[in-house]
DNA sequence: CCAAAAGTGTTGGTTTTACACCCATGG
DNA sequence: CCATGGGTGTAAAACCAACACTTTTGG
């Protein structure tokens, strides 16, 4: 004798993916075509196919709606309360993914006009769509101080500046600079490379590059 | 126009409920009465039920298979591998729960003989619960250093030995009993209270308390 | 008086914070 | 030669890790 399968709730997964675009860090949203919360916001998702994951349903919508693809994913939280769907009890698998904003491609992406916004200050929203951004923010805060996945926002070469400033963007907050570089050069992550940023009238800043661009978690970090 | 629900997989919640006991950290298991994995442990779970949140169905597992209710639970992890459920696509909203032995009741339960089983070189469970219980661990294990989780685990008064006992099991790892103390008492989450536990032929303990029965999370910690 | 666990401080090393000036370039 | 951002060191404070002996009790 077997259990069944109950298919009692459908399963959504939405995906917020972070960028840092005119000094600020920004997230993509869509702007819906159908009901309900028609012509709000919301993020990108959609309901997850017969026989995938919820992993590859995050990375077929980011292929589709923002051209991305093999960019760091992590899955952040099941939402499920009870009122976030007005069509009834769906649950959202929500995903967390960064991108340069320069890597991103809306060409044959749909009518949704996915446009990036800043995430401090959201309001009206679909669905329950600004609280997970909110639980995504705090994540990625939170990931920075004990992960390297800062390269994924980065050229692959940058400056120490280049460095600083997605920290300080994301964390909200300003941070010493001296500090700041000696924390991060003792940390062993990224090199020096050979080549100078030229950039205008100032001294050239040295361009490092990470070790491994591949992500990886510290004991200790920030 | 209205988008439709698509009921594509199947959504269960399991829950790792850890305890202590006999000194070593341990997890409930039941014994699985049907297929797949019929006579395989597996973790406590079943179906989500229409208009039920997972934390509802949580709460309602640790209530059928526990006896337990208003525990410290915290949602996991979503689970779907391609291949974790034989009969199809399942997805498992993963909870982990903390409560003392002695708070829990078998009573009542049904036929799928409830046992606590120790964590540590567990083998041979249903689906993927092997990875989840490992999951719940470290998280379990990363909670304690920044939060007071571990006063789930804990008689209301308790001595610092124990304590101290209940972080050496869960990190798996002694801790110098001076430092652990002085660390401990400056967070100062917990009081002393007037009472001594006198357990026998040695220096009576005091006896201590939280000060707040309620989780709480702080910025530093161990 | 013995066995058992409770209780208690200090030191050295490491890490973190705060803080200000000179350098190299382009225009 | 000036404006701009790049680059650098030190000292005080806080924190962490290592370590051993005395106390109180019951039997």
């Amino acid at each position: 004798m077997s259990e069944q399968i109950y298919k009692t709730a459908g399963v959504t997964v939405d995906v917020v993916l972070f960028t840092i675009d005119e000094g600020v860090l920004k997230t993509l949203l869509i702007k819906r075509t159908n009901e309900p919360f028609k012509g709000l916001r919301a993020l990108p998702g959609g309901f997850l196919q017969k026989d995938e994951t919820s992993q590859q349903a995050a990375n077929r919508i980011l292929k589709n709606k923002a051209g991305v693809k093999d960019i760091y994913t992590e899955q952040l939280y099941a939402f499920d309360g009870a009122k976030r769907d007005p069509r009834g009890q769906v649950i959202s698998i929500t995903y967390f993914a960064l991108t340069r904003k320069d890597d991103v491609r809306f060409e044959g992406s749909d009518i949704q006009t996915p446009k990036f916004a800043p995430v401090r200050g959201l309001a009206h929203l679909a669905f329950d769509h600004a609280d997970i951004i909110g639980y995504a923010l705090k994540r990625l805060q939170s990931k920075l101080e004990y992960t390297n996945v800062v390269y994924s926002l980065l050229r692959p070469k940058f400056t120490l500046t280049e460095l600083q400033n997605a920290y300080e963007i994301i964390l909200g907050k300003r941070l010493d600079k001296r500090n700041f570089r000696k924390k991060f050069l003792s940390l062993g992550l990224i090199a020096a490379t050979k080549d100078y940023e030229r950039g205008g009238k100032r001294r050239p800043a040295l361009l490092y590059k990470f070790k491994a661009v591949k992500f990886s978690e510290l004991k200790k970090f920030f």
